[in-house]
RNA sequence: GCGCCGGUAGUGUAGUGGUUAUCACUAUGGCUUGCCAAGCCAUAAACCCGGGUUCGAAUCCCGGCCGGCGCACCA
């Protein structure tokens, strides 16, 4: 039997066991489209479930839900129209692929001549109604969302930056020839938060909660000379410029703090920022959290952008809606101010038609001019009376100004997450002449929280288990209940599966009610009374409680 | 999208232009054992799809789909 690579013995316990499954199998499946099986969608929303604790509990970044689907207006002031279509030409004779508006007649690789330009764009596009005038995208991010939603929630927030706002849901992306199984989807999970900040104003409140967290860096100076990776804290490296502020920095080791807590290995996680050529179209920085893979290298987790004023700038151009914040100063500023007060009666019944121009020349003077009592219009020199307009200084207190945000976002890939977790805990270990397949989930995140397992399918402890098996649903865990075959077998399925723990009843169970809990990563066991077995199974799972403390070593 | 290679039970595989397609693991039921994939018996389960060649195709040919690799693409 040839060897297989890691990613091929990931895939195929993650299909065997109930992970991942290609979607439409029966029909011969399409390339770009996973499902996720009872497992895969029970670890999968536990990862969802764990990214809300820490974006819209932690940080207090309230989700919202925006449609799937978006329409032509948005994703044209978006950019996304204009940068996701690309006329492509290909070389009959070498097959090269050019963009169509960068190459003339032949191919400038071989010389050969070039085929029909086809238009592809990686949106999916479809028509909203009937009669299809009117084009919609499916969402390629779900930013723009948060975005276009921008003057409620800023309402919503009472009027102040920074705020945050989260949101989780489907994409799609019509990629030409996608590959690599569950790493590059048509369809697929995304978590996003946009951070809307006065880009003033770049220090974050909690900083000192992250400034010692370790980072492994790869910033663009040093993967553009022969540089190498750099382990700093945040705080330095902000202040050696690495990482350029507070913002960005706090959210960088927040990403990494929620990695490393979902099961991500530490030596297998680095921040790599990303360099000019590769930055979408409208971000100013980016650093992507990248997970270290057998077959594929370094892959990107999650993207952290700062947007500038973008989105923003560009939608507020697109629909005319103001898109800035008003942000008081601490103190009032007085100034002076020139004040034009044309008299739009006598104007309009003297000018009639010319009115509105000349008022609007009329604006763009200044005192002196406005002093010297005339004004030059379309050749001729019009007197200006007392009846027509009257100007002054006024003194006004100014109280603040208008600021366009700027925003950081971190944007998590979710199913890329479940592979690099599912490889990472992915482990075989010899046992004698066994391999024993471990996934080692952290308790919280594995799908399966524990395996009730009566010793024997008889003489009662099937029932006895039966009774543990709902006590511990009540309790809010997701248990499975197994009797079938030797218990040596069935500690080694929920092992392949990554159960952390699993509860024996055997005859002893029935004499002094106890049952003993096996730990998966280092298959010890201890006795725990049954009336104590919620209580202890709810505080390992959440990892409250150490395996050791929690009962009696066998 | 282009080029090369591949596709057999849930998984890994053997095999062949010609009766009921091999084996192992897994799964299910039973016997046995009674805390780490033991043993025995039984059961279930597959030739990617379409077309062509042929008396006969899972096998040969063509196309499609899917997968792997290289190129391109990955805002």
């Amino acid at each position: 039997m040839i060897a297989m690579d890691k990613y091929e013995r990931v895939i195929e316990l993650a299909k065997r066991r109930g992970f991942l499954w290609p979607s439409f199998e029966i029909y011969g499946s399409t390339a770009g489209f996973w499902d996720f099986g009872p497992l895969g969608a029970a670890l999968k929303r536990r990862i969802e479930d764990l990214w809300r604790d820490f974006y819209v509990i932690g940080e207090g970044f309230y989700e919202i839900e925006t449609p799937t689907m978006g329409i032509e207006d948005v994703f044209v002031a978006s950019g996304h129209v204009s940068s996701f279509v690309d006329l492509m030409v290909e070389c009959k004779k070498c097959g090269e692929a050019f963009r169509a508006d960068l190459v003339q007649e032949k191919c400038p690789e071989c010389g050969g001549s070039l085929g029909d330009a086809y238009a592809f764009n990686l949106m999916f596009k479809t028509s909203i109604g009937p009669g299809s005038q009117r084009i919609g995208y499916l969402r390629p991010e779900t930013a723009q969302g948060m975005f276009v939603d921008f003057h409620r929630l800023l309402r919503f927030y009472r009027d102040k930056l920074p705020f945050g706002v989260a949101q989780m849901g489907k994409v799609y992306r019509n990629e030409i020839s996608p590959r690599q199984g569950v790493l590059r989807l048509r369809e697929f999970t995304i978590a996003e938060a946009e951070i809307f900040i006065d880009p003033r104003e770049r220090e974050h409140p909690r900083f000192d909660d992250v400034e010692d967290v370790m980072l492994r860096l790869y910033p663009v100076k040093e993967q553009v000379g022969k540089g190498s990776m750099l382990e700093l804290s945040v705080k330095d490296a902000i202040d050696r410029g690495i990482v350029a502020h507070q913002f960005m920095g706090y959210h960088i080791a927040l990403i990494q703090l929620f990695l490393l807590g979902i099961g991500i290995s530490p030596e297998k996680l680095r921040f790599r920022q990303h360099k000019e050529d590769e930055r979408a179209h409208y971000a100013v920085d980016c650093w992507d959290a990248e997970a270290l893979t057998d077959r594929f290298g370094w892959i990107e987790l999650v993207g952290i952008a700062d947007r500038g004023d973008y989105d923003l700038k560009a939608h507020a151009k697109h629909c005319q809606t103001e898109m800035t914040v008003f942000v008081p100063y601490e103190q009032p500023i007085t100034k002076e101010r020139t004040v034009i007060k044309p008299n739009m009666s006598a104007i309009g019944r003297k000018f009639k038609d010319k009115a509105a121009k000349i008022v609007g020349v009329l604006r763009t003077l200044s005192m002196e001019q406005l002093e010297e009592g005339v004004i030059q219009f379309e050749g001729e020199t019009i007197p200006l009376t007392k009846d027509l307009v009257e100007y002054g200084h006024v003194t006004e207190e100014v109280r603040g100004e208008r600021v366009m945000p700027h925003v950081i976002e971190p944007s998590y890939g979710i199913d890329r997450i479940v592979y690099a977790l599912l490889e990472h805990s992915f482990e075989e270990e010899r046992i004698e002449d066994e391999t024993r397949i471990v996934l080692r989930f952290p308790p919280n995140i594995a799908p399966v929280q524990a395996a009730v397992l009566p010793l024997l399918s008889r003489d009662g402890l099937d029932e006895k288990a039966r009774e543990i098996e709902h006590s511990l649903r009540k309790s809010g865990l997701l248990v499975d209940y197994d009797d079938s075959g030797t218990i040596g077998r069935r500690y080694r399925r929920h092992d392949e599966i990554g159960t952390p723990f699993a509860i024996t009843i055997d005859h002893q169970t029935l004499e002094d009610e106890t049952v003993t809990i096996r730990e998966r990563d280092t298959m010890r066991q201890i006795r725990v009374r049954i009336k104590d077995l919620s209580g202890v199974m709810v505080g390992l799972v959440a990892g409250d409680v150490a395996f050791e403390s929690a009962g009696t070593l066998i």
